[in-house]
DNA sequence: TTTTGTGCAAACTATTTGCAAACCG
DNA sequence: CGGTTTGCAAATAGTTTGCACAAAA
């Protein structure tokens, strides 16, 4: 039988780009109804050890899990929750590091907003 | 009798200059054996809507409670937790708006590090 | 007396972990 | 057989909330 690690990553690779733990536990309990949540999170986990996931943690919501490896940012839609990429147009790292005065472990950074349709669904509200 | 909140805020102003509620907690009951945590984070909540607070949430660690207004940001050693104001010598929120393409509503940055004095016991244990 | 604040305990959410059974080589 | 993976359930951590009572206005 396949590892559910190779089964999970197959189904995250076909997923939208951003998925939480639990959207990709309810994906992948079409075909196997008995996969267990803990096994999802041990399984995302090695897979972001491995390189071949990005999870983006942000305070107050659930992780998500990125299958895009290069670099870049999100914003979020804090009304209805999606999450767009976002490039920078210089190396923030390096503008971090260096008003810092030293070596960084890592950074996180979220931009929140209302989206383009939260907007205007707020618009037609009024 | 004086309200909590006026004594949560006395007691976070002379408190050191990042401090979790949990920690907070602690140095009130000194003086108030019987105050509660949900007291607590009512209160600095209120203090925060107020203005009077910053709140400084990073994934997968308590928030933490600032007491400096003006805009910085953060980094924090993975090893003892200890955090840092870093001073940006640009306006941050207007890049990434702009890189954005978007208004903002807020942005979250955190960065992290191995601050001197962890780096150096890491080496003496070499 | 109507509103507001408080202590307490329980609830909540996302995630992690211990363990025994199942699987794989 | 012996190490690894899984499902399950319980544990964890930080924070929030419902509620009955106390305080204040």
């Amino acid at each position: 039988m396949q590892s559910q690690k190779q089964y999970i990553y197959s189904v995250i690779l076909h997923a939208p780009p951003h998925i939480t733990a639990a959207q990709l536990l309810q994906l992948c309990r079409r075909e196997k109804a008995d996969l267990a949540m803990g096994t999802v999170y041990r399984n995302l986990s090695a897979l972001c050890e491995e390189g071949k996931l990005r999870c983006i943690e942000t305070p107050g919501i659930p992780a998500i899990y990125d299958t895009t490896l290069t670099p870049h940012e999100h914003i979020i839609c804090r009304r209805c929750g999606s999450v767009r990429d976002v490039q920078l147009p210089f190396a923030l790292d390096s503008l971090l590091t260096e008003a810092a005065g030293e070596e960084l472990t890592d950074y996180s950074l979220t931009m929140g907003c209302i989206c383009p349709s939260c907007r205007a669904r707020a618009e037609n509200e009024k």
